[in-house]
DNA sequence: GAGGGCGACC
């Protein structure tokens, strides 16, 4: 067309920018915009910023909306969808304050953004805020999706299973969202009941709708019926097993004990391993006390992911224990050449709206001394009823935190005693952390929440934790 | 003649 002679207008711009495949397309097509002039036009704006957030460029993507002088609901849409996807919740409901502020109403589209940014960080009154003002798009069906999803996320699966109930019309993501969810917070059996009824009403699985399943299983530990979905779901289905549905198994035969197998699959995987499939594969060692395998498992986390600062650690944690020092030297050094950080354990917890941020070593919040004095009553107590502070790590501490600071003061333990302070008796404490929970922090909490009769939700980065009258839903596997 | 939103293994 270009050569042709012909000149591109908004039209064109707008619907070539959504089928660009990488960034220089995107460049390339920019430069054009700019040299028609047709850079201010709102479609053109929208198309951009749509196209470099789903390239993963968020901050490019922001940059056109900022020079932007007049703009339109859509536009702001785009932003915040922009930030929202790519895991940039705080970024997100910022600019929706903004797009709030400059005058414009939220519509079904912004919402939608906003409930996934709740959902990232956790935010259940924010998310239940949000749920008040879509009581008029009662039956949107990606707003139900992801009302859904923001309850299961943030462990209040009493409101998920109402939503879900309520909706007149389910798609492939509602079932899968809710067979997920209620499998990652501990109902596994439920999981596999919904998986029945959706496939009584006619809707299809896919292959994420697999991965809740097989994930339902191996969370209960349900060997026989995790074998029997993996191995049937090509011909019941026609879904070819990919890495995720690996990974479950590979959690499911770890979690019972049988190391040999969970290995011999992986082995056989079609695909390659990657970081994630050895991670399970490590956590499951981790678990059944097999340090040789371990060892071996976190060579090849760090292989194929040499960011990562708690796999560095757990190594050097089992070349401790070993007391093979030289090796224990090899991995610091190594970590500090490639510039390999440890991230301060945080915690975050929301009370009355406000979002509470414990930092493992911080005193800068206003009730620090209170919550040190609860948390410290807290363990006396709980060491009066046999809570043993846990001291043995090579296995048990993922992220490597007592390293630096004494395990009494993680920061979980900081927003728990920081919740039983100002939360009413009765109401589910809900934390959201940064790491994978401690060993220590794990018996810990099963001990309080039945000490101090409460419910406790903690969200890390991969799972779930309600701690209820001295248990733990993850079953002591995580 | 054109625009935005939801789910998945560690």
């Amino acid at each position: 067309m270009v050569r042709e002679g012909v000149r591109p207008n908004v039209y064109t711009y707008s619907s070539v920018l959504r089928s660009c495949n990488g960034m220089s397309d995107v460049r390339m097509i920019h430069c054009g915009i700019f040299k028609e002039g047709l850079e201010s036009d709102v479609f053109v704006r929208s198309a951009l910023i749509d196209v470099f957030a789903k390239l993963g460029e968020p901050d490019d993507a922001l940059s056109v909306f900022d020079e932007m002088v007049t703009g339109d609901a859509i536009v702001w849409n785009s932003i915040i969808a922009g930030f929202a996807q790519n895991n940039k919740s705080d970024e997100a409901l910022k600019l929706f304050k903004r797009m709030k502020r400059a005058g414009f109403l939220a519509e079904q589209a912004t919402l939608t953004s906003v409930l996934r940014a709740c959902t990232g960080l956790a935010l259940l009154e924010l998310g239940m805020q949000v749920h008040v003002h879509i009581f008029k798009y009662d039956q949107d069906l990606i707003l139900n999706n992801a009302l859904v999803d923001m309850y299961c996320k943030s462990g209040s699966l009493e409101d998920a299973r109402r939503v879900f109930r309520n909706m007149k019309e389910r798609d492939v993501i509602s079932w899968s969202t809710m067979i997920s969810g209620l499998a990652q917070n501990g109902y596994s059996q439920e999981a596999l009941k919904l998986f029945e009824s959706m496939k009584a009403s006619g809707t299809k699985p896919n292959y994420i709708t697999i991965v809740g399943v097989l994930f339902a299983c191996s969370h209960a530990g349900l060997l026989e019926d995790g074998w029997y979905y993996f191995r049937s779901m090509k011909k019941l289905y026609g879904i070819d097993p990919v890495r995720e549905h690996y990974g479950c198994m590979i959690d499911l035969l770890g979690k019972a004990g049988k190391l040999d197998d969970a290995v011999k699959l992986l082995n056989e995987m079609e695909c390659e391993p990657d970081a994630v499939t050895w991670r399970t594969l490590l956590g499951a060692c981790r678990v059944q006390g097999n340090m040789v395998l371990a060892e071996y498992a976190a060579k090849k986390v760090i292989e194929l992911d040499p960011e990562d600062a708690g796999t560095y650690t757990l190594l050097s944690n089992i070349y401790a224990n070993s007391q093979k020092w030289d090796s224990v030297e090899e991995i610091r050094t190594r970590m500090r050449d490639i510039g390999i950080k440890k991230e301060p354990g945080c915690s975050w917890i929301e009370v009355n709206k406000q979002i509470h941020a414990f930092i493992i070593g911080d005193k800068s919040h206003p009730k620090i001394v209170e919550v040190n004095k609860k948390l410290n009553e807290l363990i006396h107590r709980l060491i009066g009823i046999g809570y043993v502070p846990e001291t043995n790590f090579v296995l048990q501490d993922l992220e490597g935190e007592q390293m630096e600071e004494s395990l009494r003061h993680h920061s979980e333990k900081l927003a728990l005693a920081f919740g039983l302070i100002t939360l009413p008796i009765g109401k589910v404490i809900r934390i959201r952390k940064n790491l994978r929970i401690c060993g220590d922090c794990h018996v810990f909490f099963k001990l309080a929440a039945k000490l101090e009769n409460r419910s406790i939700v903690i969200r890390d980065p991969i799972r779930y934790h309600h701690f209820q009258d001295g248990k733990c839903s993850c079953g002591d596997y995580w």
